[in-house]
DNA sequence: CCAACATATTAAATCCGTTTAATAAGGTGA
DNA sequence: TCACCTTATTAAACGGATTTAATATGTTGG
């Protein structure tokens, strides 16, 4: 009836969610330090601790070093209450993930690609995984597609997948949470999340990736991944550049041009799209892929775009590991969903 | 020493604000009516209401039309107990408008610009205005500028208002909530509150203008105003476009151009810029000026953009009264701050 | 016109987190 | 070792919204 402004359910999860990722980024803690971190009064947290601890989700307690009084004592979270399974869909195969809270991998594979298959294939492989580990409580998948909240938007080639609500398919079956998002976001998302705290204000990203498929890219916009009224957003080979050529074009193959003798378009058509995202979203940083870019590219990317934009409204040029962004991402899906859940909950 | 997740003080202002703003949009409205729609229950709705009743805030009652039982009571807002002040400040003049809760105009005039004067000026004026209409209890001042939160961060040809925290300078000067916006973003903010109810699913939206200062936009995104890192986001003039022209210099002049021999590069120019933002934000809508536009030639940059982007992920594009919204929108900033306002605040 | 019913309003009980007070447990210096 | 101090934890009182029960005020049909 309510949910709206007080929901006590919706409070009580977020103290818990935030007690046990405290905890977890923390190593371990007093209750005054999770009270004030957390802007929780000390009593509350104290009920919930004592919840936990029944429960087992804390570790055996050690006594904090004195400072001048009674010494406090310190809990820390127990990782492998719980298990998070993380399940990479690519063109060529499917690989897969399981991990504790901590973000330690306790099991990973591959298998054929299930999206030459079909879902048959993807159920089998989560059950499995399943009855493996049993501490299994959520599940986050990333796929190559247009996602709206779990359902698969587009995805081109495989149209046995198309439309499918690939989210309330897992949930029912398996009975666990489960969250799907595409792989370009997931990627912004796991660059973001693994390097900034909860609390801090949130940088506005954009990861471009050139795929032998045809560039992509992932934007979030103040820590929210951005999808756009029809799922197009991010689209950037569309994007027209020069009088002929959009960017796709451009990258597809180094034109002969007469306003660039030399045959290289794409330093300049990348140097441009980054210029339309700076004069568009103004973003704090533009990520490109370790594995396609250097240092070297870098700098020769930086310079060509102050040729369309002042320096200081330029973003950040950064390089960083895509698979293992990706990676990052889909494990903070799932841990955010482990982290949700009730107490003692299975 | 909270503020975190239940602080009961920010509690008590939502309600309230949210059975202001109720009661506005629907003219009246019974206490159970109010209980479902906002999802507070009965008991808090009532207790608020017999406060603000005491307050002076509420109409006199009527008795609703029976439904097979007891007849409930109906209340509607008194719009007069409040005034907003919108002040907007542009290049040739300064402008203002005194309105109430329901958004009926009790006053407007002009002055010379503030701009090219300096701040006493600008004090002057509002101290007159408020000491004529002593209900004013909130204010709104737009701006040619980049402004960040209050304070004007950059605002070409006016040196002695750069870096300068206006909304400071009012609160502290007049004691009034004061909120500083830039035009183009009031606009887009305008046009989207003056027709979506404050429930529904917020759309993304792009204001397009072209004035003879050179192009700007407004970008709303899932109804937050988007401002970007160095608060540059939204300069279109710089979207790099064709071989030699960005977005700005294609549309300075109609350039003659050998790829369009027909010597009109702004149309094309602003397709383009479209389908720049379809590919990358993929916004629900485009909303250019009446006044700069017509019908004719948005059924031209709808089928120009065409050639860029699928039709399907186009934006709606859309004609709308440019100084209309812009009011709008200072109306709606103005409002935001007075339904807030603490229950027999003044 | 009155019994039976429907809906509105008011009152009491409850839930949950916070604030404040009381108690426990460990340090420190004479 | 014992007052005394500092800090941790537990217990009680409080605040504010919700849920549930009781009461008030209408309507309707015989």
């Amino acid at each position: 009836m309510n949910g709206s402004i007080a929901d006590p359910k919706a409070v009580r999860r977020t103290i818990l969610r935030n007690l046990r990722s405290a905890l977890l980024e923390l190593g371990s803690a007093t209750k005054a330090e999770l009270s004030d971190r957390l802007g929780v009064s000390f009593p509350t947290v104290s009920k919930f601790l004592g919840q936990m601890e029944k429960a087992g989700e804390l570790l055996p307690v050690q006594l904090d070093d004195s400072s001048g009084g009674r010494r406090a004592n310190r809990y820390s979270y127990n990782p492998e209450v719980m298990l998070g399974l993380a399940l990479f869909l690519e063109r060529t195969e499917t690989s897969y993930i399981v991990f504790n809270c901590a973000g330690e991998v306790k099991d990973q594979g591959h298998a054929a690609s299930v999206l030459t298959a079909d879902i048959t294939d993807f159920d089998a492989l989560i059950a499995a995984l399943v009855n493996k580990h049993p501490q299994i409580s959520a599940v986050s998948v990333g796929v190559p597609a247009a996602v709206n909240n779990g359902r698969l938007i587009y995805i081109p080639e495989y149209e046995q997948f198309h439309d499918l609500d690939l989210k309330a398919h897992c949930e029912q079956r398996f009975q666990l949470p489960t969250v799907i998002e595409n792989d370009m976001n997931a990627a912004v998302y796991g660059y973001y999340m693994a390097r900034h705290q909860r609390s801090e204000l949130q940088p506005s990203l954009v990861y471009l990736y050139f795929g032998q498929n045809g560039p992509g890219s992932g934007i979030m916009l103040d820590g929210n991944i951005m999808r756009g009224s029809s799922f197009f957003s991010g689209e950037v080979s569309f994007v027209p550049l020069y009088d002929q050529y959009n960017f796709g074009e451009a990258m597809r193959a180094s034109h002969p041009h007469p306003r660039f003798p030399d045959g290289d378009l794409s330093v300049d058509a990348v140097a441009r799209l980054i210029a339309v995202f700076a004069a568009v979203l103004n973003p704090h940083g533009v990520i490109l892929s370790r594995h396609e870019a250097n240092e070297g590219l870098l700098a020769q990317l930086e310079a060509a775009s102050q040729a369309y934009i002042p320096r200081e409204h330029l973003p950040a040029f950064i390089l960083s590991d895509w698979e293992q962004d990706y990676l990052y991402g889909l494990q903070g899906l799932s841990l955010d969903l482990m982290l949700s859940r009730e107490a003692g909950g299975n």
